[in-house]
DNA sequence: ATGGTGACTCGCG
DNA sequence: GCGCGAGCCACCA
């Protein structure tokens, strides 16, 4: 790949429609890395709020919309960035539990195939 | 080059 | 349903 994974993993995220979810799992295997799910979580903690160099922000890629394989908010360390993640799902229209979950049998997305995913990586 | 670090997953008790 | 342990991966120092 030409690409490097973070990258990929900013250009999936971004085909989420509002009002829906995935996993960071479903993500990496999307991208033809089915153990990549642990990489996938941790490109996405590694947005900035702001980057002048960088087309990738937490502005840009919609990153509240992935949750773990369990539908759950997955950010254990950061109380507060979990609760914002919540927040914001809901003013886009999904369902969050209490205890941060959200029913994969409603919200799910349930994301792109290979062939779609080469093109947007080629160009959009 | 090597080892540490997670916003992960799966399987088992 | 929950906690744990063990894989697995791209990055970075």
């Amino acid at each position: 790949m030409t690409t490097n994974f973070y990258e990929q993993v900013y250009k999936v995220v971004q085909r989420i429609p509002p009002g829906k979810v995935t996993s960071y799992g479903r993500i990496a295997k999307m991208l033809g890395h089915h153990n990549a799910a642990r990489a996938v979580g941790y490109a996405l903690s590694s947005l900035k709020h702001s980057d002048s160099d960088h087309p990738y922000t937490s502005a840009t890629v919609p990153w509240q919309r992935v949750v773990n394989s369990q539908g759950r908010i997955s950010i254990h360390h950061r109380e507060a960035t979990a609760n914002k993640q919540a927040d914001i799902l809901r003013e886009e229209g999904v369902e969050v539990s209490e205890n941060l979950y959200v029913n994969m049998n409603v919200y799910l997305w349930e994301g792109l195939h290979l062939l779609e995913i080469d093109d947007i990586l080629a160009g959009n």
